[in-house]
DNA sequence: CTAATCGATACCGAGTTGGTATTCAATACA
DNA sequence: TGTATTGAATACCAACTCGGTATCGATTAG
């Protein structure tokens, strides 16, 4: 089903929430009130998001998340990436974990190619683009035209 | 991980090997020599390949696989498709499933873009693009310029 | 000093997924 | 017409991943 986790789709949802509130902090309990998800759960996502510098934590009373960068700054694959590992297709085109076929496999060294593609969409849309309305920045002609024109005058 | 199966992988891997004796047969037999995927799980692939009309089958003896259209006009996405159901990103970009966050959640309305942008890619690559050498449609400049290049002369 | 809040570790149950076994149906060819 | 070859269909299983939980420790505002 070519699916990003659930704990993905949450740490998104709560990037999102902090975005909104910015330069605010928000503390763990009032996100998994707002976003509706369990509390362990968030907690175990607002260490992701910490450790791959997302948000930045403060402890104590009045403490809580606040987004490290603004929400133009932060791609949906980078909250992906922090949260469920660099996103890949294929073993081939993973770095970690290995693919039995390799050797064998005449496709090996062309999934990269397509990958790279995926996560370029996904490197391209940010938490901003995702929360306002708009057109994902991408506009409806790619929807009939072939992925990009031929840029003119090139070769 | 984002991560297509491992089944989807292997389907894939047939029909590009399918491609590559059109249109000539092949048997199970051979395919599971050919891409050392498990003989019974080359069957499963087969069967959701065929429901799909990706390929063609005939039994008895000489009888075996054979690719239903050229491999330009077979997508990705038509593979991935048959195998584990139409791509979708999260809960709420899909058809079956549900997202108990419905409701409540800011995003669930902006996913679908997301979406289609990445079916996109995965549509426009097809088996062909895939196996042969070149640039996957894309040209290199995608990867420094915006998605799309605003169409000139247009607005 | 104390309450509020984040940090870290370990654990668990369930569902999905990849893989297997078995039996039946069709067909080319002798 | 019989037999060997090949696909069709069903049911089943084991393992791993994933989402979720529990618990305790560390920091800091007031």
């Amino acid at each position: 089903m070519l699916k990003v986790g659930r704990l993905a789709d949450y740490g998104i949802l709560i990037l999102h929430h902090l975005g909104r509130v910015r330069p605010a902090r928000l503390s763990m309990d009032t996100l998994a009130e707002l976003t509706h998800v369990p509390l362990p759960t968030v907690r175990k996502l607002m260490r992701l998001l910490a450790e791959a510098d997302l948000v930045v934590s403060k402890r104590g009373p009045l403490g809580g998340y606040e987004l490290a960068r603004s929400p133009q700054q932060i791609s949906l694959a980078d909250a992906i990436t922090a949260i469920e590992g660099r996103p890949a297709l294929t073993a081939c085109a993973s770095d970690r974990g290995h693919c039995e076929l390799a050797g064998h496999c005449e496709l090996a060294g062309r999934w990269p190619g397509v990958n790279a593609l995926i996560l370029q969409v996904l490197e391209r849309t940010s938490l901003q683009d995702l929360g306002a309305g708009g057109s994902l920045h991408v506009p409806p002609p790619l929807l009939r035209e072939p992925l990009c024109p031929e840029p003119p005058g090139r070769k």
